[in-house]
DNA sequence: GTATTAATAT
DNA sequence: TATATTAATA
């Protein structure tokens, strides 16, 4: 098991295969109505097919995951912000290197942007430094004006030398000794172990008082043999959870949607 | 061969 | 519009 982004998604029609995470309490109360009759297409992809060729819901980017988009990028800094390295840090399962480069496309678009109204003059301490940046539009980027923006953004970043600061949200660290040669995953390991100093509590996420939740989907968190680096306290889960929710009926277009837990 | 990015498509 | 997907490229 060397590959690590592989998760099976089950989807509508399919229940979670047996090697999945088994229903917490196979007393589903709730899972009544479930996906049992999307109408689904003709012949589309959601059917009996493994998650092979599936394609997932979009993905919905919340406030909260992206606060932790942000927050890994601050902590790579802008070199070291590369889709897959972002990814593995965010350690949001579910989250693919193609939701994170999309992603960061537009918001460099929008960092560049703000570049522009910002002045350009150097020194400028004013703007982008806490919540409220100039926004150009708020119409267009309502989410990106959500988090802050931190600061150094605005600005090549000569050196290219990990950048620390603000928290950091999680130590996945994935690593794998591979081949010698430029493995991002051993990057991030430098950029994260310059930090000696982070440790967040990550409770519980969904646990309800009623003991309900759905979306036992999607199973991450294994096949890490590797220790944490300097903190093998608590073990819980990885940081974030998954919510798919198929409620959008403009045009029958599924969502999935990532709830961080942790801190907002 | 993988990964990133710009462009494009849905 | 927001995100996905492709195409070109390093």
């Amino acid at each position: 098991m060397p590959s690590d982004s592989v998760s099976v998604f089950s989807f509508v029609g399919i229940p979670p295969p047996p090697n999945s995470l088994p229903p917490a309490t196979p007393t589903h109360p709730n899972s009544s109505a479930d996906f049992a009759d999307s109408a689904d297409l003709g012949s589309g992809a959601a059917g009996d097919e493994p998650a092979r060729t599936l394609k997932r819901p979009r993905l919905v980017w919340t406030p909260q995951l992206h606060k932790r988009f942000v927050d890994a990028v601050a902590h790579l800094g802008i070199k070291n912000a590369v889709p897959k390295t972002i990814m593995q840090l965010m350690s949001v399962d579910g989250l693919t290197r193609e939701n994170v480069a999309s992603h960061l496309q537009k918001y460099r678009l929008y960092l560049k942007r703000m570049q522009g109204l910002s002045g350009g003059s150097a020194g400028g301490a004013g703007a982008g430094a806490a919540g409220l940046a100039a926004s150009a539009d708020p119409a267009t980027d309502h989410l990106f004006a959500s988090s802050p923006v931190p600061a150094h953004f605005l600005h090549s970043h000569p050196g290219g030398r990990p950048n620390s600061e603000h928290f950091l949200p999680f130590v996945p660290m994935a690593l794998q000794q591979h081949h010698h040669h430029q493995q991002q995953q051993q990057q991030i390991a430098a950029a994260v172990a310059a930090h000696p100093q982070y440790h967040r509590q990550v409770g519980h996420f969904g646990s309800p008082p009623n003991g309900q939740f759905e979306h036992p989907f999607l199973a991450r968190q294994s096949s890490q043999p590797v220790h944490r680096m300097g903190a093998p306290l608590h073990n819980s889960v990885p940081g974030y959870v998954e919510d798919l929710e198929s409620a959008n009926a403009t045009g029958g277009r599924k969502v999935l949607t990532l709830f961080p837990i942790g801190d907002d």
